[in-house]
DNA sequence: CTGAAAGCGCTTACAG
DNA sequence: CTGAAAGCGCTTACAG
């Protein structure tokens, strides 16, 4: 049993004085309210021996307030959620809030019940991360109705009014594409990642959509989810092969390149590869460095974090997106020749 | 501001009963106790209708226990520290536990402020992932005399008697350095990324020493911290070259990488490179593979976390290390041919 | 000048 | 069978 600290009560037993005489001496108000300067060094003296240490669960007890905000992921492993949650807790800690994190992997089933459990312990609001776009938006709406601070981050749902904070997903995969058919691509393959129906991944796919119907370019009809290196491989094989593939995620894009190289296919000679988010660490390292979209995840936490401190004071009950700048980074993946690599500098002074 | 979820004494006066009949229906217990049907039926309906959310934080106050953990690190950013975080909360998750993070990447001084903070929010404990190797021993000494559970991971201190997770830092740089030496190599420059006296590092170094004077060579004199591109590159114009590379972790081993090629040395004819840690992601697509030391990061934090709940039954003040085993990977750094790529075959399936 | 008391949201012995 | 009361650790009006 780890002791449990000491209370004023028993610092005003130990002192024979009242436990407010105690409360007024830690809270450094004993001179306005004109306690003996005896009675406060006794009591500060026995609060500095016995290692008093207050208790600021009672405080939320009375405002309601536990100066904490829950987030809530699919997983916080790999190259892409911890930034955000890097970015969610330098504010929240800027702002005297502590994170808390919870992971949704095992099955989107449990979140409502997790976020139960959450708001049982009083966090102050859920910061979400959607993974999953169909799942539990009843639920978010229901939170909201109650008065629960609540943003998303990262994707979003049109129909749950509350703040979101995601990329210029659309924009970027504009950029990307134009850019894959100014270098003389026609036959531009897309492909997803699972979920292909969540939010933002939509709007990639319209940005894609845009691009090509704009320079008056026929959409494949095969869209589909390429979630291995298998199912590339396989699309790779038929007939009609794509010259570019414009992946809807960085991952993705890494299978089109193992796929291509597989098949003895040169990256970007045989096939260009363009991806999307910008996430991958040590890339100047890669054989072949991948063109992508950038979006400053870490920023994109820190405003998620901003929009929830927003919130907590009043829950707009508004659906109200904002969108970070996303850039697109051209590499060696899909420049015209295999040696023109383009570094941006960055990934080099990493550290472990 | 969000409303107040309501509370037993609002129901019960909505009910015309007393709080302490609202407890025992909400909790349950009002067959037990012999509450009429009516009553249970009424309290329940307000409490359904009211979105009536029982405050986990009273049974804290009761209790002295909050069900919470804190870990300390100094980012969760990388492709390092984020496996740990995961395999805490996965962990705490399994034994109602929440997981809440926080990062001193400012500066270590503000670790003990942050402490007392979090301490004072009545988590139940400490998990540590310590990166500076003197700062704040006093200060962990004291919290665990105070009896405040703690747990380290990833590194120790010897003299801070608590539980710490980490791998076989030793035994696994031993088998590294042996594998470079049985592949010939007799000048093998040893390099670390600071802080190169945190206790892994050291045990690491050790591990290095023993393989070396093991086989009868000597120690390169010249062992400091390399933890830049340029710096590793102005060592290895120096005449003497090693052939051979060992970094304390992969990020300095990735430097070297750089470096060699950046002198226009092949990798690894010119010159071999292993790592350690073996964190790095989609080395599958790297120029060139890097040969390291695996270590099990979700295992690390799921073992720490276990500890951690012990530690909470009982602080056991005393210094306790769990070692996890190491495991060398050899990778086209260090083979003797560049195109004798060694797939593990992991990190293919990873998605976003 | 100082202490007693209410109240935050609950649980749990205790009284009637 | 049901309610009043204490107590967890505090803050803050209020009483003397």
């Amino acid at each position: 049993m780890s002791k449990k600290s000491i209370s004023m009560t028993e610092i005003a037993a130990l002192a024979g004085v009242s436990q407010s005489a105690v409360s007024l001496v830690l809270n450094d108000r004993w001179r306005a309210k004109r306690l003996s300067r005896a009675i406060a060094d006794r009591v500060i003296k026995i609060a500095r021996e016995r290692n008093y240490r207050p208790n600021r669960l009672i405080h939320a007890l009375r405002t309601g307030r536990t100066h904490t905000v829950a987030a809530i992921f699919y997983t916080v492993r790999g190259e892409y959620y911890p930034q955000i949650a890097a970015g969610i807790e330098e504010e929240a800690k800027r702002h005297g809030y502590h994170l808390l994190i919870s992971q949704v992997m095992r099955g989107i089933e449990e979140e409502a019940g997790e976020i139960e459990v959450l708001l049982e312990r009083r966090v102050d609001g859920l910061i979400l991360v959607p993974r999953y776009p169909v799942a539990n938006r009843d639920n978010y709406r229901r939170l909201i109705a109650q008065g629960i601070p609540l943003v998303c981050v990262d994707s979003y749902f049109p129909d749950v009014p509350c703040p979101a904070v995601v990329g210029a997903d659309e924009e970027g995969m504009h950029a990307a594409t134009t850019h894959l058919i100014e270098l003389g691509h026609r036959r531009i393959a897309y492909a997803g990642m699972a979920p292909l129906d969540a939010t933002h991944m939509k709007d990639r796919y319209n940005g894609f959509l845009k691009a090509m119907t704009g320079h008056g370019l026929e959409i494949p009809a095969d869209f589909k989810v390429l979630d291995s290196v298998t199912a590339v491989a396989k699309f790779l094989r038929r007939p009609g092969r794509p010259t570019a593939f414009m992946a809807d995620n960085d991952y993705g894009a890494l299978n089109a390149i193992r796929a291509a190289e597989s098949l003895g296919l040169r990256v970007p000679d045989d096939l260009a590869v363009a991806g999307f988010s910008d996430c991958l660490a040590n890339e100047d390292v890669y054989r072949v460095p991948l063109t992508s979209v950038h979006v400053d995840l870490m920023a994109m936490g820190r405003l998620a974090m901003q929009h929830f401190l927003r919130e907590v004071e009043h829950v707009s009950g508004r659906h109200e997106l904002t969108r970070l700048p996303a850039s697109l980074v051209v590499r060696a993946s899909s420049a015209g020749k295999r040696s023109a690599l383009v570094h941006r500098g960055h990934g080099q002074a990493s550290r472990k």
